[in-house]
DNA sequence: ATAGAATATGCATATATGCTCATATAAAAA
DNA sequence: TTTTTATATGAGCATATATGCATATTCTAT
């Protein structure tokens, strides 16, 4: 329990999760939406599947993270909360826009294939 | 929100909530009951009363700290899930336990009056 | 007025956390 | 096979956080 909060207690790591909301994504995504370094968003994406919040599969060398199913039904309640207040975040909609904007662009090899 | 979660990511401070699920406290009977210096005490009760989850009032020398009406309102979620996990910490029985002893001893001139 | 009790806070210190840079690993592409 | 791409992780540094001790403040009781 602390450590899920430990986890969710941190900007960076709530501004990923609005993404993933919507849907998966792989590290390099998270990199160039949110503009930080690739070391920085491993890092906190490895934090967040630690305690459960993410689940995590590798397909070719792309890393896959998006919020666990488990999560959502252990953490009901909490997962309401974050479903709801996310949203709010004063970083919410610049993080969106700049996902959007990069949908047509390469962000990496991946973006190509997925479109 | 993140600092809500901040103030929710430490364990001691997690430990003070499921004391005060029950009911209002001053200082010196977290101190006892969790077995913390008062200025530690009093520290951790500052940070949950900073970010909206405690209130708080004086009265003579104590200081009172309980969970904020208001926050279980604008948080309903959040508290909900709080109430449901917070009886799972480890430490939550042997705290409890503690603090039943307390309420037939003098913890401070205070007991005195509430008994 | 003085002493005692409860609380908050400054200071020093130990530990934890986040960040960047560099590098190792693994898979895909050339 | 060599190069490129995506990812994870070690090292070093800066900042944040928790803790204990000492002390100031405020209110009560004597």
């Amino acid at each position: 329990m602390v450590d899920i909060f430990k986890a969710l207690s941190e900007e960076s790591r709530l501004r990923i999760l609005t993404l993933l909301v919507e849907r998966e994504m792989c590290v390099c995504e998270i990199e160039v939406c949110l503009n930080m370094t690739q070391s920085n968003a491993s890092r906190h994406l490895t934090v967040l599947k630690n305690c459960g919040i993410l689940h995590y599969y590798k397909k070719a060398q792309w890393a896959y993270y998006g919020i666990s199913d488990k999560f959502k039904e252990e953490h009901k309640n909490l997962w309401e909360y974050l479903q709801q207040k996310l949203v709010e975040l004063p970083t919410y909609l610049a993080d969106h826009e700049q996902c959007e904007r990069y949908k047509t662009v390469d962000v990496c090899a991946n973006s190509k294939k997925t479109r």
